[in-house]
DNA sequence: CTGTTAGCGCGTTCAT
DNA sequence: ATGAACGCGCTAACAG
């Protein structure tokens, strides 16, 4: 009873249907891919042993032998981020009105895992992959690397080599929604964003300041915080906007940030905050409760309950679904359209739409 | 410069590298799976070839021979739910930890869609899948249909059929939240509850007249809606229970649920609900903001920004990456463990907290 | 230390 | 309408 060679699983192949069949392995295969010219008598017959014998038959022969595995990689950098588990149901989606199944890994912001997981996708003989690149180099991504093997890149543009990708329109989004502040009359809107090393962090904030250049305003570099990363810093760096008589330099040791209660916002604080992406929205809606200072607040990415919470809440939203879906049709037309180089890359840009949330 | 054969995309193998080297292909698996006995010299040589050819290892090729992917298969039902995408991260991390990629797909809790997806992730060879069934018939996932490939169920128990399964404490986080609302003088507590088919919805249920028994209560049926599934039908329910007169059959067809604004509660209408999870729980806040009754709220799964709604708020928590993680962990034991038949099924519940939001 | 042999399970080509 | 032979790229088992 012990597994005879190495990778015997004990499941039935192909040559055992055809024995028990009474027929070549070929006749099963014509069967099973549904090939007519097959009598219907031997026809039965085969179906008959597959399914007495519970047949399945084995998609990495196949592969092997067919030379391509019928999956495509997905690699994203924050699963536990709404967008990107929303991509991804978007990516599934369309992969498998294609008959692709989806290897999904996530990197963590870490571009050596990103180089890992690529290299593991190549590998395993993937169609193709949508990647959300960590940052930096793209090396990795190149055709040259990959062997003309598709990609699309999604959120964030390909750098320093072509490649189709899909946007969304994060300066448009950031200006249109700073728009809307300065229209309801805020001078001083402070900025909260991420890295501007990273896609997002760099355009939205060119979409804060167009919004301000459009609107004959210049912003207070004073009122601008870049580079946070998740919800405690920016509750951090909003708090410190908003009342910056709280030392920036710890002048008491005491109480370091628990100074709190209803005050009046200091003279020169923003008014208004825009924040770069739902992390640091969330963030700045702590500190505005926390402080319970009167400051409008606009953000990217639309949440649960935003509508809810009871403050004005201007936000950018887009369809993180359909941007997943996009990046499926964009990555499944060029796997049927021959060797990558063949056309110039394509991009997509995803339209947002600002929403207007909270009491008046 | 057409393909030859079907299946040659181009890329280096194996041989290749082996002539390249000037040694046996048989050296050259040597080198790359860092077998000690090379020579330096050759192991250099091979090295080079491989740089040089940009060779990767077909990763397929190599299944096919070990009769083993290097995949692990999970199956979700909704991936747009948070609980599930820090599931599927927490799998995630423990799988790559043991070196295995991971298939993921959505069934949107179809069972037929569940069927095929367990199918084809058996057909791809993955060493085991993780899987939070749809609900129905579990045929599929018998070790007699899967020729003893190890399965582990996610969320919900195995039915007809031995399996692993890792799960919440379903019954104790939901007979300790209510617990919780009648300690607080709750008398009349309303039911907000997911399908009983379901295994959550039976067991929060249970939990739910447990509290009650345990405190000598017995709870009003007229207070308790099951079935529902989505925040709009758990919202619709809520406005019912909390304002009955607003009429169940539509008696005044002009407005037909408009008639909001700030009341007072029936007399008879519950002063807390239970909800079984994070959709019924908003569908529950939309009611209570807009109804503005004083309602207490308690519910399954904890959700971002649930401490500041200003509303009191006792809500189930428990660690969804950990599930993950250990659902994992059962299935990485089980595919190095030898025949999945050999040990007993293991069955892991994970513990629930009670937190309390809110004002109070 | 290195090479040769012999497939893993399937699909394709060519013959019957 | 059916089958035999061959090979996809890789590696375990044995030489030597």
């Amino acid at each position: 009873m012990a597994r005879q060679r190495p990778g015997d699983s004990g499941a039935p192949t192909m040559r055992d249907v055809a024995d028990r069949a009474g027929v070549s392995t070929m006749t099963v295969s014509r069967v099973l891919k549904e090939d007519a010219r097959v009598s219907e008598a031997t026809r039965r017959r085969v179906l008959a042993a597959v399914d007495a014998l519970g047949y399945r038959l084995n998609a990495t022969a196949r592969s092997l032998r067919l030379g391509g595995s019928g999956m495509i990689g997905l690699i994203v950098t924050n699963l536990a981020n709404p967008f990107y588990s929303r991509l991804a149901l978007g990516v599934q989606e369309v992969a498998s009105q294609h008959g692709l199944s989806m290897l999904l890994s996530n990197t963590g912001e870490e571009l050596e895992r990103e180089r890992g997981l690529v290299e593991d996708l190549a590998s395993r003989q993937v169609a193709g992959m949508i990647v959300v690149p960590a940052g930096g180099s793209h090396s990795h991504l190149t055709p040259a690397a990959l062997r003309d093997m598709p990609v699309v890149l999604a959120s964030r543009p390909p750098s320093g080599m072509a490649a189709d990708c899909v946007l969304v329109d994060d300066f448009g989004g950031a200006r249109d929604a700073t728009a809307e502040l300065i229209a309801r009359g805020h001078r001083r809107i402070g900025f909260l964003g991420n890295p501007p090393a990273i896609h997002t962090g760099a355009e939205r904030y060119r979409g804060y300041r167009a919004a301000h250049e459009a609107a004959g305003l210049e912003p207070d570099d004073r009122l601008v915080r870049r580079g946070l990363t998740d919800v405690a810093t920016a509750e951090r760096a909003a708090r410190r906007l908003l009342a910056p008589e709280s030392p920036e330099s710890p002048a008491s040791p005491g109480s370091p940030e628990s100074r709190e209660g209803a005050r009046e916002p200091a003279p020169d604080a923003p008014t208004a905050l825009f924040c770069t992406n739902n992390r640091l929205t969330q963030g700045a809606i702590r500190a505005v409760r926390a402080l319970d200072v009167p400051v409008a607040l606009a953000g990217f990415d639309d949440f649960d309950l935003a509508d809810i919470l009871g403050m004005p809440l201007t936000i950018v939203s887009y369809d993180a679904d359909e941007m997943g879906r996009q990046a499926a049709r964009l990555l499944v037309d060029r796997i049927n359209g021959g060797p990558a180089a063949s056309r110039p890359p394509r991009r997509t840009v995803l339209p947002t739409h600002v929403i207007r949330y909270g009491p008046e």
